[in-house]
DNA sequence: CTCCTGGATTTACTATCTCAACTCAGGTGG
DNA sequence: CCACCTGAGTTGAGATAGTAAATCCAGGAG
């Protein structure tokens, strides 16, 4: 028998029951995670977004309110001087968190999809204004047991605390 | 002036200009990366990511078209004895380099979504028939000189080879 | 007062997704 | 030879999500 027929008959994880499928009903459509991305780029405010991203306005608005009612970004007053009160959408530590997410789509595009010239964009360490590195940042899948570089083959999914199984 | 306020008026990288951006146009919607998720935990055929995702199966022949259209999946026609010729769809390797990208949703969605008894699955390091450690994997992000554990406010966007910039 | 501006909401339209039913090619059993 | 089963789709109606454009609305500014 091989993997894959074993892999098909043996006991398996409810798909469902997977902190993936969850996190994508969070930031799982268009928008989320460029609003996310651009918010990890500084933007906060309505304007912001919009113009950046050239969202249309009704759908910004509702994405905001859906990732603020997420708790991934909070929604902050503040008042430039002589105007009135405004919000500005700032990242939670939830939202800030999803830094890898994005991260992680970036390398991919940039191996698979970038122009000729090159990735438009490089993540680099250490804040614009710090002295410090300056050198690019990568993920990098890592064991606990510190091993690093591994190949795909040898990482797999295992049932963990919370796991439901399909019935056989 | 504020580190905010001066980043939005300094030139800035056009967001459409991304690789994230191209990367979600691939596997930015609801099912692709459920289905790049399934493939990766060794499912292949039609019926199997049917039955794994309950995915409705003419979205699933779409998803699985455009997917193979992007290069993510493979077709490759399979024959089992006493049966007509079938295909399955087979991860190439820029799906397999997808990896990281699940297994980051994965991580902030059990750090964040998970059931109370803890994360439904575990990626853990070596194949389940492999002797080998068997801990756990996470993503880790590090800079080119070996710098790790990057607080969020470390690692900013720099422009790239390929950046274009918004008119001012 | 009236106009302007940023931050939305409304409306109308289109595209995508869901669910259920149907097709179609080949294999099997009678 | 023929009815029928199975896996892999296709088709179509209705719901959901996204797009574009117009409108609203609460302050300030003139």
């Amino acid at each position: 028998m091989t993997d894959q027929q074993e892999q098909r008959q043996n006991r398996r994880i409810d798909p469902a029951n997977c902190s993936m499928g969850r996190a994508l009903s969070v930031v799982g459509e268009r928008w989320s995670l460029l609003i996310v991305r651009e918010a990890l780029d500084g933007a906060s405010r309505f304007g912001d977004f919009r113009a950046r991203l050239g969202i249309a306005s009704n759908l910004l608005s509702t994405r905001l309110d859906s990732l603020v009612a997420a708790g991934v970004l909070q929604r902050v007053p503040y008042r430039e001087p002589g105007d009135r009160e405004r919000f500005e959408y700032r990242l939670t530590e939830k939202g800030t968190d999803l830094r890898p997410t994005v991260i992680a789509l970036l390398e991919w595009g940039d191996k698979y999809l970038a122009d000729e010239q090159g990735p438009s964009v490089v993540v680099r360490h250490h804040s614009p204004e710090g002295s410090g590195c300056d050198e690019p940042v990568a993920l990098v899948l890592q064991c606990a047991a510190g091993h690093t570089d591994l190949p795909p083959a040898s990482v797999y999914r295992s049932p963990g605390p919370g796991a439901r199984f399909l019935p056989a």
